[in-house]
DNA sequence: GTGTGACTTAAAGTCCGTT
DNA sequence: TAACGGACTTTAAGTCACA
């Protein structure tokens, strides 16, 4: 399994989990919109600078993005 | 606390608890010398393509690369 | 609200060296 | 063995128009 596929998966769960759109979240963590989308769609390998940006406006800690068991809590939008 | 910051501490840490030299590691995951060197030195944002295969050859999953407290079991080389 | 192609520019990543 | 620089190539970053 690789980082771009667990990473792709993740955004959709913790986006759908916040309620979020695309836009929303890109809005958010100053990224265009259709970046998001090109992430979600494994176009190309991120980087660890971009994530921690993303992960901050998801609330999780940068490494719980490329967990392919997300964590409970991660669910729930707890930040402990 | 940045994840370029925490790889490099990670890094340090794993690979010398693996007995490795950045050239060797280097090598085995198929990356240029001065590279690892440049991680460690947090000069650069990683992709998750390359610590996909950092992480493989230290014999960690990528996530753990970005972990503040690394697991013991990742010190010990178990990839349990 | 999202997928996608085309595009430009910033930065990742390589390869040569020296200290 | 590792830090570091310079020149180079490849890819991510970022934006746009349109479906």
């Amino acid at each position: 399994m690789s980082s771009r596929k667990t990473l792709a998966h993740n955004l959709r769960v913790l986006r759908a989990a916040r309620g979020l759109s695309q836009e929303a979240l890109a809005d958010a963590a100053k990224v265009d919109r259709t970046y998001i989308s090109a992430l979600e769609r494994q176009k190309y390998s991120v980087t660890i600078d971009r994530l921690d940006e993303i992960a901050k406006e998801l609330g999780v800690e940068t490494y719980v993005l490329l967990m392919k068991d997300l964590p409970p809590e991660a669910l729930s939008g707890d930040r402990a």
